[in-house]
DNA sequence: CGCCCACTCTACAACGTTGTAGGCGCCCGT
DNA sequence: ACGGGCGCCTACAACGTTGTAGAGTGGGCG
């Protein structure tokens, strides 16, 4: 069926490297050997093999997207830029889930099943600070995440200390003191959890509000369930708040679903910020106000760092940094009481 | 960097076919030498050029999947699905957008960047059944979907019809008699729209509850907002429903938005169904019910089905249409008004 | 008139892997 | 004692492509 240049090459009556000069626009081709080759092209259905190009060449033209699962809204968003930049950068995008496993991680970083790829965006969750020499792999490699900082790595990330101070600001002006936080980690000093309670207890400190511990509310897992579980728990707890800071926006519309089961009012009892902007917080009712972390601008850079990486011989050059700027998109979920 | 066979070779002391016979686990390989071929990997830290392998064998050991958006959570949801189900079966994924549209569909399947996969499973949106022959291609396919039937491909799709009675019957037996549909494509007979409202009116007809014009709202594409915009062209209209049948989920919860905007109580006022069972129909207020439509089932299948064909070089078979069993999934959207 | 260069094309090798054919030594059965 | 088969290994070719070296022609210029 596939046929090859050597078929080509025999149709036309000329040899194969002809034809692959012909495909690959090579000038010095009298127009009527072209044409003969143009023509047997065409009379074959001829197509390049790109394995074949990808030996010769070493280079796939397709890199790797670890992320841990599509079925969350964000790395499902995430996604779909990446794959949009590659698209225009004329790459093709090759996804994998590690279902933000540790090991899988790991696994997923020395395997040989990158070896079709020219290099890798990689969003570890499971993986942190302390295994940050096995990002020193031996293919370009672009870490996106809060997990792991000062890696070996360009690393494209948010501004998420900034980020959520300037959400809990946003709580604060309005009025909002006793601000409940959904899906904080124990302990965790950096990652998306760490860094977003050192943001909101920046603002708090620098609004003199005291920091209380019984309105932090933990969970592991950033679930539209476990947004819904942890506000029952405050609930249970008897605490007062009169706002909730999602630490992600499905953590924050399952602690809205909660609210409301529990017959308070989005945003008259208690307002709610999550933090993504995920396309769906438009359209929940009341919609939410979160914080645009630049996500479009991550997959972008992402994409494009990488493929300067790959492009670049001397891929040699120290690692980058690379942030993202943030917007706050202010919905209903905040409306002021008196409005 | 990357070692070959070559210097493990070397490096063993052995020739270079013996070291793919160690790699390979071919059998009849002394000890001693296997222990000293396997050193020498340890040592080069060697691991098997993907591209080569391919070129050799003919297989990639990747897919690919062509969807619309992943932006479209049910997409995402079914992309995740596939990439999870071809992770166990030991193959790659790599993903393309279509945007729904027509001349990238149809590019797409005579691409050479898929060239370096086995096969497609393959989402149309854009192509219709006018486009059945475009479906004859050199590689294995599997179509998804609803928006071509009788081609010459593989095809496992959704009961559309019967799930969507199903589901308006569930809003009949609960006594609404005016179920508004949002979603529908003028004049579209198959497609998810045109099959969907065929089913919704199987249902009406078997009931002897008369078809309304009037409260079919249409819109082409599928989104949230178009779900809002939706209802709120049908309450401008002026026009009286107990139900509304959203032909996807995320048209159902667009439209569930509006109603509540407008003062309308869900499911005291209007009950409402959605379809496609998103992740995230379970957490919303109130929670949707909706037709699973066998999503994972589907994405399972899929991949066994092209992967059989992959492996069958008799490929030729008699293309095959397979059936996901449907579900309803019931929750507080159409909770009876009585309860 | 002869030389050099530009143009057009070809032959060959190489990318890293695996299938095939075959060589060599040894044990077994006759 | 000898042929056959098995266990272990090697050499070579091939997958389809592109880079390199170079051959042959013709034109321009000294």
């Amino acid at each position: 069926m596939a046929s090859t240049l050597h078929d080509v090459a025999k149709l036309a009556g000329v040899s194969i490297k002809t034809v692959s000069n012909v495909i690959n626009d090579y000038p010095h081709i009298r127009p009527a050997t072209r044409a003969r080759v143009e023509a047997a092209v065409a009379e074959l259905g001829y197509t390049p093999n790109l394995t074949a190009r990808s030996l010769r060449s070493g280079r796939t033209g397709a890199i790797a997207l670890a992320v841990p699962d599509l079925g969350l809204s964000y790395f499902a968003e995430l996604a779909a830029s990446v794959i949009e930049a590659a698209e225009e950068a004329g790459v093709v995008v090759l996804v994998e889930q590690t279902g933000g496993d540790r090991d899988r991680e790991i696994e997923l970083l020395r395997s040989p099943r990158l070896k079709m790829t020219d290099g890798l965006i990689f969003s570890p969750l499971g993986m942190g600070q302390d295994d940050v020499a096995r990002l020193e792999v031996p293919y370009p490699l672009v870490v996106l995440g809060e997990r792991i900082f000062d890696g070996p790595a360009d690393h494209v990330t948010m501004q998420n200390v900034e980020a959520a101070r300037a959400a809990t600001e946003l709580l604060l002006e309005s009025g909002r003191r006793r601000i409940a936080v959904i899906g904080a980690h124990e302990g965790e000093v950096i990652g998306s959890a760490g860094l977003r309670l050192r943001g909101y207890r920046e603002a708090l400190d620098a609004a003199g509000v005291p920091f209380d511990e019984s309105i932090i509310g933990y969970t592991t897992l950033w679930h539209r369930s476990n947004g819904a579980r942890c506000l029952h728990e405050l609930l249970d707890r008897g605490v007062e708040f009169d706002a909730v800071f999602g630490l992600n926006d499905t953590l924050a519309l399952g602690a809205m679903r909660a609210l409301q089961e529990s017959g308070r009012r989005v945003p008259e009892d208690v307002a709610v910020v999550g933090f993504d902007d995920l396309d769906e917080a438009r359209y929940t009712i009341p919609s939410l106000t979160t914080v645009d972390p630049g996500r479009v601008w991550i997959a972008r850079t992402a994409v494009r760092t990488l493929l300067q990486r790959i492009e670049a011989a001397d891929a040699a050059g120290p690692p980058r940094l690379l942030l993202a700027d943030f917007r706050i998109a202010e919905r209903e979920s905040t409306r002021p009481r008196s409005a």
